[in-house]
DNA sequence: TAATATCCTACCAAATTGGTAGGGAAAATT
DNA sequence: AATTTTCCCTACCAATTTGGTAGGATATTA
């Protein structure tokens, strides 16, 4: 499961998509708009930004600001960044790969199955981007 | 992520599956064998059979042992007895299902997005048997 | 009735989650 | 230059979850 943290991330990055190309928007009007407690908002943000999702501009007029068109975030990358592995184990994970101790990974059946499975849903996350977020029709 | 307790429940449930239609086995030959903390595996073999998935049998050539076939338990069932839910929110969850708070379901696109995934991984995690974990070639 | 094995309840330490508090630093305005 | 505005950073904290352990109760067989 997601974490709330990365729940309060999508709807934070949701609310920056709609206001795309509008310049910086305040942590404030966020929390406010999205109902998300303030500091813990400044901290998601700030780590939005370390990971080159987001911009920050200080000062009066300032704000947080996606850095690339919502085309072109897609929820795979939300998700490591704020929640971590996206894969069901570290042996299976492409991003955060850890060997799970006494296995054989070659001949490990958990391992094949939670490949596959991680592969479907990659195939999802990678390809649906904050734009989707916005105008999903289905 | 799966957590280890899940982990241990594959690799025991694995072993099971290995030895079906011969009879009980120990709890202690199954920790012995997949190198499970015993206590710990008591407790998850149990949970197991209050699920339906494992019988036992206690006293003298007791133990315990699958229910059904192999290729009848899939993953996903295995996956929510021990893990929780397979959705990544539960707005999303067919078995655990929780309303989120300020949202209205029909218009939320984070919603729409997860329901996708969540068919994605199901299609994969509900076919997958105990059976394909021991004769994996793939 | 003794031995074998599962079952049940209770406890515990460490890690994770979901925050809060308070001030520092940069940019803009006056 | 001083003040205001806004993001940035470090530290802390309570509640929950995770990954166990301990010890005895209960059922089965011999």
């Amino acid at each position: 499961m997601l974490s709330k943290k990365t729940r309060y991330a999508f709807r934070a990055l949701a609310y920056l998509a709609e206001n795309y190309g509008e310049g910086p928007i305040l942590i404030s009007s966020i929390s406010n708009e999205k109902k998300i407690p303030l500091k813990f908002l400044e901290n998601i943000l700030n780590e939005l930004k370390k990971a080159d999702l987001l911009e920050s501009k200080k000062g009066k007029g300032g704000g947080y600001f996606l850095k690339v068109s919502p085309k072109k975030i897609n929820l795979a990358t939300v998700i490591r960044v704020i929640n971590g592995p996206i894969a069901l184990l570290p042996c299976v994970s492409l991003n955060f790969y850890e060997k799970c101790e006494d296995c054989d990974e070659t001949h490990c059946g958990i391992r094949k199955m939670m490949t596959i499975t991680r592969d479907a849903t990659l195939k999802i996350l990678e390809k649906k981007t904050l734009h989707d977020l916005i105008f999903a029709t289905v």
